[in-house]
DNA sequence: AATGCTTTTTTCGAAAATGAACAAAGTAGA
DNA sequence: TCTACTTTGTTCATTTTCGAAAAAAGCATT
């Protein structure tokens, strides 16, 4: 008979695929099961009334399909363990700590300094996770893994490689920070990414293997998603659509580079032309709300970024041919008229379907679901539930 | 005991595991096995003998590493079957046999008509494999399979999708005519794909599990390898880098838009951009062998291609961050002044590495080894080697 | 209520894969 | 030449996984 732990983190055995597997949707029946880990039915079978005498997995449901007999509805016991995902932001900390059947128990939030160091962060996060599992009436070291989504690309071993919302973190290797503190298993992703991670797990991508997610946010990112794995790359840069350079006498960007698509529909730029134009500095979120109303100057500015992002998402396409896109961050919120400009810049910058192509040959876009930064800490949480991006572990337990 | 074209497709049984590694690299040793399969030694072991028993498997030869007991080498049975690959290029066809040990048994040429239709094609491959594999004593129904490479993007299940070159073409289900006349396995896949697959198995790639390649010849294509997996998109389109739209009020392209990478840096367009500008007609071999040697009108038509070819590279490496370019194709082939005016225009529109960075965040950039069309064939033989793009099985076998 | 149909779930003997211990085959240095 | 060390290859009892058949649990029609 095995932990929770030592089975959520066995990479090869059946029983830990399954109960994976379970973790990265929340609830499956056996039949699902079946499909998505490729093992006999039989075994799964078995393996499954081993678990469920252990109480690491639980009935919880039954389900039918219209024809015979029906089927149960399995997740893994909420009680077994906890995941945490942090989000840490500009000016702010926010820690989500949800169950292994998907329910949120804890949601918080707190502002930091806008200079807050590595190692503030990780006492405060500590502080703060120590507080809450004891509002939930469980130790710390039952967690099963903490999430951090950071605003940079993150290197496999968890160093931040290029600080630019964070300047001075460039270069820490903020895995093993953490992993100090906490003691217990740290996965580390950009933020992007762990968007692309929620989409999967609770938003508009559950059920797609494969797609491509791009985030207009104030800055822009990213995520490349094939057979349902979040691509890192080479050096975990993957997916940095808001660096593709589009115009090479645009705009200098804070890469380095000139006319990058962040230069031309990211949210910071956007603040700063109405600023530049109107007078008045405006939030992102009055921005989104001016537009939406048509605000004639601002509805403009939103045109011309959704020219340059279908252009973008045009190059994507003709690299990657994903069968669907989706479109999340702040910009997305806009609605219909950011959407519509993009998808007609879209159809003029990618290989075009010949006349006769079945609807099938294009791809479809779909808006994201999640509102403010909730994808990033969810996302953060998915991290440790789908054991993406896993750095440390041998830590010692925290005292 | 089994048949090799059994175990040659068998996906899941270890057996076919280990054949098909075998297949994948030409000669390897058990602990490669162990290590590229996941397989346990003693089941290597184990089904080793019961392959060298059964005459699939032979040792070759005994590899020392220095210390400890040197490993066999061993390699598929040559006389246990042969692949074959086909191009079905413009105005022309070329075949090539191997065996089982990567050994070229046959490699020939033909002209066609330039506007021969895929029965033609077909009719001819099958006359001319025959007469081949009478020569080589063997029966046509010994092929494990045959391996088409196309000048346009393909469908997963075989139908061609943009008859840029073949424009006739369009909308053919070349895998099913094929499948019918040759009656055995079926495997098809764009050009530059099969570029990469021939890169990985006998050339620059050899034990790349990752890279991108770039082919600059008479039009732009290329491939993205993920996990030693050709990837293919949604719909067999992935990695048109030719008709990446840089610059929308550029040039129209074949593909009806504008601006896009082979509109610059394409060698159709190179070649008429030199007749427009010096008045002679001049073949692409002609044009790279005046620009190596340094001609003042070729070689500025090559590093503005270069220019144009390294910001595609730059967005290409933004969003996929691999760890190696491959550079293939004719144009290739004029050398240094191509290469280094595509890393100098790389490093200018692609996010910089931060200045403390280790070497390893820069991709390499390697030079493909095939010439002229080989890379083609080859790699349409290879499409059969590492079972790609397998279409049709079920076709009754040529009467 | 009974029967047929469909899908899920379990059971159980057979087959496959594994881990651990051992044997083999080489190098390097005493 | 002998011993220590390293890596490869084999054997075999134990454990794991599978396939096929049977049982179970619902819906729909008669």
């Amino acid at each position: 008979m095995v932990g929770i732990r030592e089975l959520f983190e066995d990479q090869t055995a059946p029983a830990g695929r399954i109960v994976r597997a379970i973790a990265a949707i929340g609830s499956a029946t056996a039949t699902q099961l079946v499909k998505s880990t490729g093992l006999a039915r039989s075994t799964v079978s078995t393996l499954l009334t081993e678990l469920k005498d252990s109480g690491v997995v639980l009935d919880v449901d039954t389900k039918s399909n219209g024809f015979g007999r029906p089927s149960q509805l399995l997740s893994l016991n909420p009680a077994a363990g906890r995941c945490a995902g942090v989000l840490l932001g500009l000016g702010e900390i926010r820690i989500a700590i949800c169950d292994l059947a998907h329910t949120v128990l804890s949601d918080i939030w707190f502002a930091m300094d806008t200079d807050y160091t590595p190692d503030d962060a990780a006492r405060c996060v500590r502080a703060s996770l120590e507080e809450q599992c004891a509002l939930l009436g469980v130790d710390m070291s039952e967690l099963l893994g903490v999430g951090l989504a950071i605003s940079a690309p993150v290197s496999y071993d968890g160093e931040i490689l290029n600080g630019s919302i964070l300047p001075t973190w460039c270069g820490t290797n903020i895995a093993s920070v953490f992993s100090e503190q906490l003691g217990c298993p740290i996965h580390v992703e950009n933020e992007s990414h762990c968007g692309a991670l929620a989409e999967m797990t609770w938003g508009a991508a559950v059920g797609e293997t494969n797609f491509v997610l791009f985030k207009f946010d104030l800055g822009i990112g990213g995520a490349i998603v094939i057979d349902s794995t979040v691509q890192r790359g080479a050096h975990g840069y993957a997916a940095e659509f808001g660096h593709m350079s589009l115009d090479p006498r645009g705009p200098l960007c804070r890469c380095g580079n000139r006319g990058c698509l962040e230069t031309f529909a990211g949210g910071f730029q956007l603040l700063r032309y109405a600023e530049q134009s109107f007078g008045e500095p405006v939030s992102i979120e009055q921005f989104v709300e001016r537009a939406r109303n048509g605000d004639p100057g601002y509805a403009r500015l939103v045109d011309d970024a959704a020219e340059m992002a279908g252009w973008g998402m045009g190059i994507a396409f003709t690299i990657l041919n994903p069968p669907l896109f989706i479109i999340a961050g702040k910009l997305a919120e806009v609605g219909e008229s950011f959407i519509n400009g993009l998808e007609r810049s879209f159809a003029r910058h990618s290989v075009a379907p010949p006349a006769h192509s079945p609807e099938k040959r294009r791809p479809r876009f779909v808006v994201g679901t999640f509102r403010g930064n909730d994808d990033t800490v969810m996302g953060a949480v998915a991290l440790v539930l789908r054991q993406h991006g896993r750095i440390a572990n041998e830590a010692s337990p925290a005292s």
